[in-house]
DNA sequence: AATATTGCTGAGGTTACCTCATCATGAGGG
DNA sequence: CCCTCATGATGAGGTAACCTCAGCAATATT
């Protein structure tokens, strides 16, 4: 039963070769993530915070693109994990404010700097040239 | 590690334009799959047996990388669906095999033509040049 | 034979989302 | 002012797409 387990990517070649990357990259993510026991949304929530400061639940959900109920969801499970705290908002008293505890802060650091050498190490199997049209060529992409 | 407060993609730049591009290429697949009301796993199995005819459901568990379980409710989607059916495999009585009904094989090359045609409009944003550089450079990342 | 392995599926769990209803608060109009 | 409507968060409950584990046949191994 030793067929090939995947889907071979000369196909739909150009869509079928980006997923392949994708996956791996998505893996790679993953792994770099499991030291902190922190799910992608998770990480994304502190990664807002990181850059935005002290923000509401539903500012949140508007970064990670879900709706404010889920935004509830990944803060409560990052409370209990003790990396953020919730303080009511100073200027309107429905309103929640969420802020990274000490600890909070200091695995957002370290998980911006895993994935950030992680993504160096995956891209960095390309020369400068490369790396730099791949660039360029997404970002064409993106218009 | 600048300091910047804004969502631009220009940080950890290679990867976030990356999966930049990874999300509207999924979501035009989304939409593009949306005119079946099949679920993108059921798209794939359906693949799976264009491709290869007849199989076991364990089969198509391993090219959708999901557990054998997992691959027994796909099918069984598919054929409240009528798009597969199973019947007994003549050689272990133990085993199913899956195969595409006549509306199923109609049904998944239907989604087979939309997806190459929308991988086509996607990707056709590119000159031919760049189309092969990027293809060349996802390659060299698969190794 | 006896034992282990394989193929599928029932039962039930998890995760990460969702909608809808509720409740307090805030904002604007008459 | 007060009344109505909008907004912020969350409880309750649902769903999709996975999972593991147990169990039953049937097959393979010794």
């Amino acid at each position: 039963m030793t067929e090939h387990t995947s889907d071979s990517a000369d196909d739909e070649s150009l869509a079928e070769t980006f997923w392949a990357v994708a996956s791996r990259l998505r893996r790679q993510a993953r792994d770099s993530l499991a030291p902190w026991d922190v799910t992608p949304s998770q990480s994304r929530a502190l990664r807002v915070l990181t850059r935005h400061g002290e923000v509401r639940p539903g500012t949140i959900a508007e970064h990670l693109r879900i709706a404010p109920r889920s935004a509830t969801e990944v803060i409560d499970d990052l409370q209990t994990r003790g990396l953020v705290e919730r303080r009511p908002d100073p200027t309107d008293r429905r309103a929640t404010l969420v802020a990274l505890t000490e600890e909070g802060d200091r695995v957002s650091t370290a998980i911006r700097a895993a994935r950030r050498a992680e993504a160096d190490r995956f891209f960095g199997h390309l020369n400068d040239t490369d790396r730099a049209e791949l660039a360029r060529i997404l970002r064409t992409l993106l218009d």
